[in-house]
DNA sequence: CTTGACCCTCCAGCGGCTGGAACCTTTATA
DNA sequence: TATAAAGGTTCCAGCCGCTGGAGGGTCAAG
């Protein structure tokens, strides 16, 4: 399989694959062409890295997972560890995301937005 | 005022001060011995560039809305348009964040996090 | 034999800083 | 007065996770 039916079917652009491939993530084989070629056993890595960077886990969780995931006798715990790590760090990212929509949408709420110049929001930055 | 007191008073670190220079939002006058001389009116724009910041404002959005204030004759309409684009995108990213933490909550409270392999956090990663 | 789709490598850049080296100046203390 | 600590300077590199583009090679179809 090449680079683009990969990239088809994991559904990462192939530019993804070759920068996996450079940081370790998959070791494809090669063509005599110089093309990299694909198992279903690549495929199968790539497509579960690009549902757990979906989900927010990080390069290095990743490959921490990959190693749990590829390790038959792994526990379950150290798979939830990571994995509650990586919830509670999008539960504090939600939580500085809202702040700011807080703050931010009663600024909007507060700004006529006409064409006079006062302007809660600008006056609210600018206090010193 | 040396770089020390105005990142003291402004809350924003040297080295961001000073990549502000760079990237040119402040021009502070330089001493005979090379030193930035901030004035007041400088500190005031490294405090309204740090909320805005802390907004989630882009530095593009930044320097539109840094413009703006200066702008005596601006209309409020600009302002708020630019703080409602940055307030879906503060949306999108909570909405974004929040499916993730749907998911992966699940998967977490699923897991028995436990000395066993099972594990449905990687068996849902896995599926292909 | 050419066209066009695919593949390759390598380098640079995104945003917004941040760390560190190597050096100079000012201030406080012994 | 010597010196050490605390501040300032520049410049270059790196963070994350890609992404774009240049400049080429390869392959299948017409």
């Amino acid at each position: 399989m090449n680079i683009g039916e990969v990239a088809k079917r994991s559904g990462l652009p192939a530019k993804t694959i070759r920068y996996y491939e450079d940081i370790g993530f998959v070791t494809p084989a090669r063509g005599d062409n110089g093309y990299r070629s694909f198992g279903e056993k690549e495929l199968h890595k790539l497509t579960f890295l690009g549902r757990a960077r979906g989900l927010g886990f990080s390069i290095e969780d990743c490959r921490t997972l990959m190693a749990l995931y590829e390790d038959q006798g792994r526990a379950s715990a150290d798979v939830k560890r990571v994995a509650q790590r990586n919830l509670s760090e999008i539960d504090a990212k939600i939580a500085d995301l809202q702040a700011m929509r807080g703050t931010l949408s009663h600024l909007v709420a507060n700004c006529a937005g006409d064409g006079r110049p006062d302007c809660p929001i600008l006056e609210d930055l600018g206090r010193g």
